[in-house]
DNA sequence: AGGCTTCGATGACATAGGTCATGGGCCAGC
DNA sequence: GCTGGCCCATGACCTATGTCATCGAAGCCT
């Protein structure tokens, strides 16, 4: 369960929520075989902190403030080689997990597991396996790949916020009446009965 | 900083977050004047805890599964008299500090505080005392009350998932046109363009 | 009682939005 | 080099939505 032969783990966690980043912290460190060397509030702190303590294993919070932490996965292996990532995120959104996988990231969990299975993934991880959570593994198999063509997946999160289509019309560089094209498309494609909904659909399945 | 005279206080943490909840039990453990009696999962679990162990504080976060840490809250009092409860929250609108200090609710604070403030209020509030993360507090004074009437917060909320206006009508009992008045009114008083940007901003603010 | 506000409702009107048919340009796979 | 899919655009058509004026009922304050 614990301490093996060799050095300890090398930790670096990044959340947001100082809270929760000293509480894991705290946990961590009560692992005789791993070693928490950096905390980092943000995205663009956990890239600085991973290339000034090259740690093993990067624990990374899915949203922080300046960017998400697939983003920085995506860049870490840049910074620090060497250095795998595990995503762990609030609610996990079947197309979160997919882009996380194709960022090269190792593990991914939901915040909804217990605090063992943190610490074994991390291992894991670091002996070069693989860990997604059995139950959001479940869900993007049966969710599957976003049905949207890219510019349908553009157009949508520009419709986000209830802005009126000569809006997105013009933060599209597109004319209105080809917005109202996506729109409908995306909107039939998600069986949403309008594109508000079409938001709300695409959203919770993380395709947006 | 830790241990007084008197018993320790005795703590119950509830957040449907496992990792996050074990983090900061290993944590508020760490202090010698506080003793962490139970742990719950969800709103309803938490009241049967605060039942079975009368704790002197409850920490509850904002958004569980089941029902909301305030409602928690307001009914803590009747089943365990004389426990206080503190409200921890990820993103912490305006709207939601408000309800919270209605329903006697004696700490406010967002997760982005740093650890050590979260024992110190558990103390605070203990003794008698209240706290409220001041950053929140004047983004709530600013804010200010909710400029809507009850039946147009009511009926904004049934338009959030992009519900058209006749399915919002039948699920109000109104008439569609009566609908379409109110959102236009909460629109305009939420200086939004149209009903579906006004369900963001009054999202923002707490407000539904 | 009279005045005030809120709620609920109706009808009318202008505009925004959703749907469909159609067409041209572009690029990848066969 | 043909074909099919995606992207972009237009125009027409109908429906949903936002806005306004107006009205009656209920509740509240003085």
């Amino acid at each position: 369960m614990t301490a093996g032969a060799g050095p300890r783990i090398r930790v670096l966690l990044a959340d947001d929520e100082n809270l929760i980043r000293s509480a894991l912290a705290a946990l961590l460190a009560l692992e005789d075989d791993l070693d928490v060397v950096g905390q980092a509030a943000s995205g663009a702190e956990a890239l600085a902190m991973a290339r000034a303590h090259t740690p093993d294993v990067a624990i990374l919070d899915l949203q922080m403030p300046d960017r998400d932490g697939i983003s920085v996965a995506a860049e870490l292996s840049s910074v620090a080689p060497g250095c795998v990532a595990v995503i762990v995120t609030g609610h996990g959104r079947p197309g979160h997990l997919k882009r996380a996988l194709e960022a090269g990231v190792r593990g991914f969990l939901p915040k909804t597991v217990s605090a063992t299975v943190l610490s074994e993934v991390v291992r894991t991880v670091h002996r070069g396996g693989r860990y997604v959570d059995p139950e959001l593994a479940a869900e993007a198999i049966s969710a599957g790949d976003s049905p949207l063509t890219p510019r349908e997946a553009d157009v949508l999160e520009l419709a986000a916020g209830g802005a009126p289509v000569e809006e997105i019309a013009v933060r599209a560089h597109l004319s209105p009446g080809t917005v109202r094209n996506h729109l409908s498309a995306a909107a039939a494609k998600l069986a949403a009965p309008n594109r508000h909904a079409a938001v709300d659909v695409a959203r919770r399945h993380g395709w947006i």
